[in-house]
DNA sequence: CGGGAGCGCGCG
DNA sequence: AAAGCGCGCGCTCCCG
């Protein structure tokens, strides 16, 4: 099969594929970079003037607590205050630092919140902080004379392939929190224009199930199923002993939306959402990761899950495995390709170099293991982006030239995503062709689905 | 004062 | 202890 420029699926290192795919997603690169992102810059300085606000109530008020000034960005000064002023006890083993420091990230702070006020006053400082120091102050004043915000995209750093941005980053701006997506709201269109967005829907996992050929993955993609309710039915079980169906709970989650499902039912589905569909998410997504039982055991209860015992995550892993066998047959092959070639490559011949497998160290044998299963993955995916990006420039250079008075601007590309500049007029024809492009640029032995969505600003385009 | 670890955290 | 992949970057702390 032979894709745009000559680029084609080989399973052997490629470099002549590789310059053909970085190559390939150049102009649009280039063209994302000089047209940068509009910022509002009235909406950042009202957000600083927010932001300000709540950090200083949270200042006086650990202040109030505590009695003394700490400085809640110093992990040196946060760590003597609880541990060792306020005497806070953490659950299980002390947590270190690689250099055996107390260890004061969020994790580590969430279990003891229940301890002491002063430890959510302080992980709400450092959220503030964060958002003030790393997006709202800096961004606005990195705006050029253009009234845009140019970021460098960078083709070859990351070693999987995938497309990095720095100067500033703009592929970590917020969205996972709500006053962090509020950052979102200052990304917009400039007047007159509408930001458009493609995403490349759940690529990774269908990447995991086209390079392993793993039937049941294959199986669940060509059917347009849910993943993880899937995976949910097949690793949980319900308290009475019964079995989830899959076709069942589909069904509740359709009604649902449709806002036809009585309260007891409503109550029982969202249960299943938290205890069950998520946990069984988390686990697929740490599966590409290398993640063991205790990372496993950690997530599932960042993301609000339940807590289960190591013993049962490591049934889950284990059962995840089961479930998707081909999955894991897929890594033990890359295993034996880095063991053998020093090696791993993506779909398209984009080699990775490991050294780590050869080494003494265990752990770092194992974090090398860890990359060999999961570079061909999140490096196929960054690929397959790529490729899109070539295909799509052809659709804007068209819309270009056939209407010079609107505007079709490529603006940035966020691993799976792609974000435009559009003029209402013809962001439906655009967005229309090039999510097609998109999902035809790579054939797979799976239907590709890519996402549309569009509106005023960044925020908004969450489909 | 500039440079560089170390830590922590934003995104996919 | 993060034994979870890939990035970039701000702040603290310490050094020369």
């Amino acid at each position: 099969m032979r894709l745009i420029h000559g680029i084609r699926r080989i399973d052997s290192p490629c470099l002549v594929n590789v310059r053909r795919i970085d190559q390939g997603c150049m102009p649009m690169v280039v063209e994302m970079m000089s047209h940068g992102m509009f910022l509002d810059l009235a909406h950042f300085q009202r957000l600083g003037v927010k932001v300000d606000g709540k950090m200083a109530e949270v200042e006086a008020q650990i202040y109030r607590l505590v009695g003394c000034h700490i400085n809640p960005s110093s992990s040196l000064q946060v760590a003597r205050l609880l541990f060792h002023e306020l005497g806070l006890e953490l659950p299980g083993r002390p947590r270190m630092t690689a250099t055996g420091r107390a260890s004061t990230d969020e994790d580590t702070l969430s279990l003891i919140k229940h301890l002491h006020p002063a430890v959510n006053l302080i992980l709400a400082h450092r959220g503030y902080k964060k958002l003030k120091g790393t997006y709202v102050t800096p961004l606005p004043l990195m705006v050029g004379p253009d009234g845009r915000l140019h970021c460098q995209i960078r083709l070859t750093v990351a070693r999987t392939g995938r497309m990095a941005s720095d100067s500033p980053n703009l592929q970590n701006i917020p969205v996972r929190e709500e006053l962090g997506s509020q950052v979102r709201c200052g990304f917009v269109a400039e007047e007159g224009y509408e930001l458009g967005a493609l995403d490349l829907s759940q690529i990774e996992m269908v990447w995991a199930a086209e390079l392993s050929q793993d039937p049941a993955m294959l199986d669940i993609f060509r059917r347009g199923l849910d993943m993880h309710v899937r995976t949910a039915c097949g690793l949980f079980r319900p308290d009475d002993g019964g079995t989830y169906h899959y076709d069942a709970v589909m069904a509740l989650i359709q009604a649902d939306k449709a806002g036809t499902l009585d309260p007891a039912t409503k109550a029982w589905l969202e249960d299943f959402r938290k205890n069950k569909r998520t946990p069984a998410k988390t686990l697929g997504f740490g599966i590409l990761y290398g993640q063991t039982a205790q990372g496993l055991q950690q997530n599932i209860l960042a993301n609000d899950g339940p807590l289960f015992s190591l013993e049962e995550c490591e049934t889950y892993i284990d059962a995840w495995y089961e479930l998707y066998h081909g999955v894991r047959e897929w890594m033990e092959v890359q295993y034996r390709r880095a063991r053998q070639h020093g090696m791993v490559w993506t779909a398209f011949g984009r080699p990775r170099l490991i050294p780590e497998v050869k080494a003494y160290s265990h752990s770092t044998v194992n974090q090398g293991l860890r990359q060999c299963g999961n570079t061909p993955i999140q490096g196929s995916a960054g690929d397959h982006l790529k490729i899109a990006m070539a295909i799509i420039w052809l659709i804007v250079q068209d819309f270009q030239y056939r209407y010079p008075d609107e505007r079709c601007w490529p603006l940035l590309p966020v691993h799976d995503e792609l974000i435009f500049e559009l003029s209402p007029s013809i962001r439906d024809d655009f967005l229309g062709l090039a999510k097609e492009a998109m999902e035809t640029s790579v054939p797979l032995s799976v239907p590709v689905k890519a996402s549309v969505a569009h509106g005023r600003s960044w925020a908004e385009l969450k489909s």
